[in-house]
DNA sequence: TCAAAAGTGTTGGTATTACACCCATGT
DNA sequence: ACATGGGTGTAATACCAACACTTTTGA
């Protein structure tokens, strides 16, 4: 067991995606042999703390290593502490102790972000080769109590989304008003008419409209929009206060 | 050092109380002698977690300890787990030798409950004695990272009342219109127009009024009104939407 | 010329704000 | 009788929900 480790307490996180289809997870596969047989699953990218890092620097490092990139918007969801939350599933301590583990309680903080197509593209992004981009719709059972940690993260991104200006780190840089309504509906699970959607977005001036448009699409070609920091800085009341 | 605590992950508990007046944060004052000084701080009750409890079960246990009832509408805040947080304040340090916690980094978990005037009257309330009730005006600087914690409970309080049925915990179980207003007003920092909150209040199909009068004021007496968890749990739509 | 998505206004209903006076009680 | 907080209605405005057709492009 590494010396360096908290043995008690561990940081997971949950990286929410959006490619303009789907909302996924970054996951990690898990191969092991388990009674004679191959299991393959799941988890949630996480690690131990380290005597000598925050709990957010654990956050920070475990992105890092995963995706070579920095990775700054992370938000702490909430800890998880039963005592028996590593133990529902017999491959689950079997795991634990094939990566030397000593089977013990862990604590963890999961901790959520937010990741654009636009960084996911990026040169630097280099993923973990076992790491899975999983739409959210396709999650089957995962390890531990992992299924509950996104549940949880998904559940505060649809309060966030509705107050705070979080759409826009799943967005592309420049993004079109539909790209952002089908995000929006994908998040709360509901529709919302185009019109009125468009009529609430001219009113919000840090979403502000650029002089480019799609090209090469089969179709009226949408104009980009953007999301302005500065003007969202110099603007705001007390909240976004998009969608109620 | 007791064998049965994790020695790295504590609990801590901020105890939320409206007494008509103030709200107020039940505190323990922690008394010690440093550098041949007497001090006396103020600090929230917490305690390490053992290991053969769910964290849950700590903040109950810390509550049960502290006030001799069982209190059970008790929430998760968050994580606190920066590597120097105990370390600040070398009082704070020698506190933790002179009760024989090894110099070790804790990550601490708070928790926040919202009691009510009801409870703290009843026969079975008895607090630590070292236990006291200090409304948030007049709350100093504190032990550790304390102040921090208790200002991210109440930012909490302030997003939970104004979407969820919380004020009802903080309220005695039958209350008048104004009471309730003085709290809404407390917590969230704003004046209210007396005719419109009483308009939205005639909206809410679980604040009932009841045929019962305030008695023994030197003024006209108001009616008292309690709120119908039934009704709520029966017309509840997706949020209780109260004051945006 | 067709398919596919972009883009655009009006109306009726609902909710929100602002505002001032009389009432019932204890002292 | 007076001080104290309780209790009540209206009008102007802002916001929200529902609804259908024309436009631009690539194939």
């Amino acid at each position: 067991m590494d010396p360096n480790v908290i043995p008690n307490v561990s940081v997971d996180c949950v990286i929410i995606g959006y490619d303009l289809q789907d909302i996924s997870i970054l996951l990690i596969e898990r191969e092991m042999i388990y009674n004679d047989r191959k299991y393959v699953d799941l988890k949630l990218p996480g690690d131990l703390v380290r005597w000598n890092e925050d709990i957010d620097s654990s956050a920070h490092r475990i992105l890092f290593d995963l995706s070579g990139v920095q990775i700054n918007n992370l938000k702490q969801l909430q800890a998880f502490g039963e005592v028996d939350r590593l133990k529902e599933e017999p491959r689950d301590m079997e795991w634990l102790r094939s990566i030397d583990h000593p089977e013990e309680r862990v604590i963890t903080i999961a901790y959520y972000t937010l990741v654009s197509l636009d960084l996911i593209h990026s040169q630097k992004f280099k993923p973990n080769p076992n790491a899975r981009w999983v739409p959210i719709s396709k999650i089957g059972k995962l390890a531990f109590d992992h299924n509950r940690i996104i549940n949880i993260a998904l559940d505060t991104l649809r309060q966030e989304i509705k107050k705070n200006p979080v759409a826009f780190d799943l967005l592309p840089r420049k993004f079109t008003l539909s790209q952002m309504q089908k995000l929006y509906e994908l998040v709360m699970g509901t529709c919302f008419d185009k019109r009125n959607f468009r009529k609430k977005i001219a009113q919000i001036p840090c979403i502000v409209p650029i002089n480019e448009k799609q090209v090469n699409v089969p179709h009226k070609p949408a104009r980009y929009y953007m999301f302005s920091h500065d003007v969202y800085e110099a603007t705001r009341k007390d909240s976004f206060d998009f969608l109620v």
